[in-house]
DNA sequence: CCGACAATAATTGTCGGACAATCCTGCAAT
DNA sequence: ATTGCAGGATTGTCCGACAATTATTGTCGG
């Protein structure tokens, strides 16, 4: 397949990535025309660019004040963890009475052999998609949606912290007990394991941002 | 206040009214000179208004073949009611453990006046308004976020059909009778009655969809 | 009449430049 | 210390242009 995006998007892809990365830091003004010499474009081709990833939240405007890299708070952690545990609990609720388990089977496998692997950020990658899957259950586009933009502003938090690998063999353990448990149909024990995954993680993460 | 709002915003304000008035046709194609002139506005910011609205999912833009309103299926409806149980659900348990009620109360207050009066378009804004002030038990803002999606595309929906004020009333008592069981603490009751709304309100929009 | 195909028109995507409005900074004056 | 002002930087908006793409029309052979 040809390439068929449009400049825009392909720009907007690039900052997304750096924003991921790190490379861009938080706070930090992003000028219209500094981007557009860099990437060798327009300034009006910056300008929707920024606009696409304003609208996701990743980039924050000020008015006649340019964009900057969102940061986000301890606060905004909290609600982020709060906000997926409502998502995923629907989502095991679904998978603990008889939805189809096997994406989030297949999610599993690849998050366990990327634990194995040597690069945090392709683990972690899993990790969050094996969290999305839990959403999928459902089989709702919407919610998967909304669980996408939880899923960024979340890799925005990461992407100004170090990566490690904390002991991603233990948690690869515990969502294959998650899954089991739905499997049973024990949709409270499921439940519970889930909520005692996301406590931790969020604590986890907090810890990180603090130091 | 004076108004500090950017001829951009300005431009998809108005837009979004017109869509959820339901005067622009569904499917057909917003032409960028066209709203140009009749704005007033250069094309370049007519297109980041429409960008705007399409990060919205509001408009949909099919590549070199401009942007028309979205058009949503009877799937979607199911989504959209199949999500808003699930966030509302939420709300509603924490409202039945402990949460302030005191603003979904209010909302109820505006809404019971509005069912009152002869303006339908404000009635079924006012009805909204409740629902997202479940969800807003949580006092998490990305939940809230998630919601308005939601209530923005459903509004979609019911751009495109004749309003009618049916039995409003009735509703507003329905209404009450969850807001007294979610005083009482009886979860599971509130739960039953929020879920009872919720499928006969969809089977109500896709009723009126269809005909 | 119909399908294939070429010519034409309409529209979007991207570019470059321009300029007013706004914001920021430093400095002078009170 | 606060106010006020000049100057520069940056955004917001406008305009015009043109290539790329899509849609429409016209033509031709069957």
């Amino acid at each position: 397949m040809i390439d068929r995006s449009s400049t825009t998007d392909r720009v907007a892809g690039a900052l997304r990535e750096m924003i991921f990365a790190g490379d861009l830091a938080p706070g930090g003004p992003l000028r219209e025309v500094t981007l557009a010499e860099s990437f060798g474009v327009a300034r009006s081709t910056v300008r929707e660019a920024l606009q696409v990833l304003t609208a996701e939240k990743l980039l924050t405007r000020l008015p006649n004040r340019g964009v900057t890299v969102t940061e986000l708070a301890e606060h905004d952690i909290e609600e982020i963890f709060e906000a997926r545990l409502v998502l995923e609990s629907a989502g095991v609720r679904a998978g603990a009475t008889g939805a189809d388990l096997s994406p989030s089977t297949r999610a599993l496998a690849t998050y366990a052999e990327a634990a194995g692997g040597d690069s945090p950020l392709v683990a972690t990658h899993a990790h969050l998609e094996f969290h999305t899957s839990l959403v999928a259950l459902l089989g709702n586009s919407r919610l998967v949606a909304g669980a996408d933009v939880l899923t960024a502003d979340l890799r925005l938090v990461l992407a100004s912290v170090e990566r490690q690998r904390r002991n991603a063999r233990q948690q690869v353990a515990g969502h294959r007990r998650l899954l089991t448990l739905m499997r049973a149909g024990d949709e409270a024990a499921a439940l519970a394991e889930l909520e005692r995954h996301l406590v931790a993680a969020r604590a986890s993460v907090i810890e990180r941002v603090g130091a």
